[in-house]
DNA sequence: TAGATTGTTAATCGATTAACAATC
DNA sequence: TAGATTGTTAATCGATTAACAATC
């Protein structure tokens, strides 16, 4: 099968928390038009999407709401626990160390850690938070492939060279620092200010579409 | 000027990094190659993004960095302060509250809400945290019209109906429920687990690639 | 069976990239 | 002046949408 285009791959967990959504009260089947309804899509990219997953419906009847939810979770990999590494427990960090949806997900952030000693530990949270001396040792461990980078941007590369020789393979990167990595190793930026800018813009916009009236 | 493309103003904040960093060294003029390196894009993308802000360049020269860095704030709406309000003051709307970056692109937020009391300030943050039942006076009187929405996903279409209400024209979403708004209303979704589910298959490709060889 | 919904093939739309003349 | 870089116009690429046959 041809890769899934990334608009498309975006959309998937949109899907899969309608899918829940649904199955949560006991709805079995489910048609393109139905998700297409809840998203404000069209009907016709949902089908063309749900294709690149590899699930096939039943004309006329729909989709099999269970066995969507596993064919999503299957194609993203939410079937696999992946452990993972916070790098940087400042309050965005330690916000994402406490952010619930990761779980249901099955990214498990085994630790966190931080190069100030007083952000240690202190049992409140449920996530151990250690000095940064003890990321080789836990990332060896437990075979860690996934980084989420919640350092200040000035410290951002560094850590990413370290998460890298590591064998990091896979690095989220919450500062607003461009990485350097090798080939072998991908990056996803995850912007605020991109999610701001666009807010700003279209907020503007709809100002001038009202005075034009 | 015809409307600029989603995924170019997403890059515009990109640039406006690098044109930052540059500044701050002292660099005057700078070339859409030079841009183009710093970001691993083309060249040509840059100066097509840039032709959208409105910004001149000087054949052989390049660009202005200060009037670059104005033109992009002009066109995003940087350059004037937007108060806003935050709405749950859970790990996540703290971690935004203590965000630094938001002060840089003038969005102010002026105050949080919480249904829970005990979240109330206690004066450790520098944005204060009050019961829902003050949020009408305060957004009527600083003429709000931005609210950061980062309360639990049963809660966001109640407030969000709130919100509407009371004159709120632009809702930054950060619960991962979809949220219906009347269309003089924008909404921009910021979904964690979009990012999740696009490294986890990046991730997953890298590996597919190494065993083919 | 008749009608609704899927999946495929083709058409459209929009963004990226290429080519190149203009120019400092 | 010569060379580098811009901005414009055209070509390519990729995603969305439309049309429609297949089918439960």
């Amino acid at each position: 099968m041809s890769r899934i285009p990334l608009p498309s791959l975006k959309r998937l967990p949109r899907y899969l928390n309608v899918l829940e959504s649904f199955q949560s009260y006991g709805t079995d089947t489910i048609s393109a038009t139905d998700i297409a309804e809840e998203l404000d899509l069209k009907p016709i990219q949902i089908r063309k999407d749900m294709a690149f997953t590899g699930i096939v419906g039943k004309p006329k009847v729909g989709y099999d709401v269970g066995a969507l939810i596993k064919a999503i979770r299957d194609f993203i990999g939410w079937n696999d626990i992946s452990p993972a590494v916070l790098i940087g427990a400042g309050s965005l960090g330690t916000a994402l160390m406490r952010y619930e949806g990761f779980a249901k997900r099955n990214l498990n952030i085994v630790a966190a850690f931080d190069k100030d000693q007083n952000r240690n530990s202190d049992g409140r949270s449920s996530t151990p938070v250690y000095p940064m001396e003890r990321l080789p040792a836990i990332v060896a461990e437990h075979e860690i492939e996934i980084a989420i980078l919640t350092v200040p941007p000035a410290a951002a590369q560094e850590v990413t060279d370290q998460l890298v020789k590591l064998g990091i393979r896979a690095i989220w990167n919450f500062s607003s620092a461009e990485i350097q990595v090798p080939p072998h190793v991908v990056v996803r930026r995850e912007d605020l200010s991109e999610g701001l800018a666009v807010l700003c813009v279209q907020l503007h916009e709809l100002d001038e579409t009202r005075e034009k009236k």
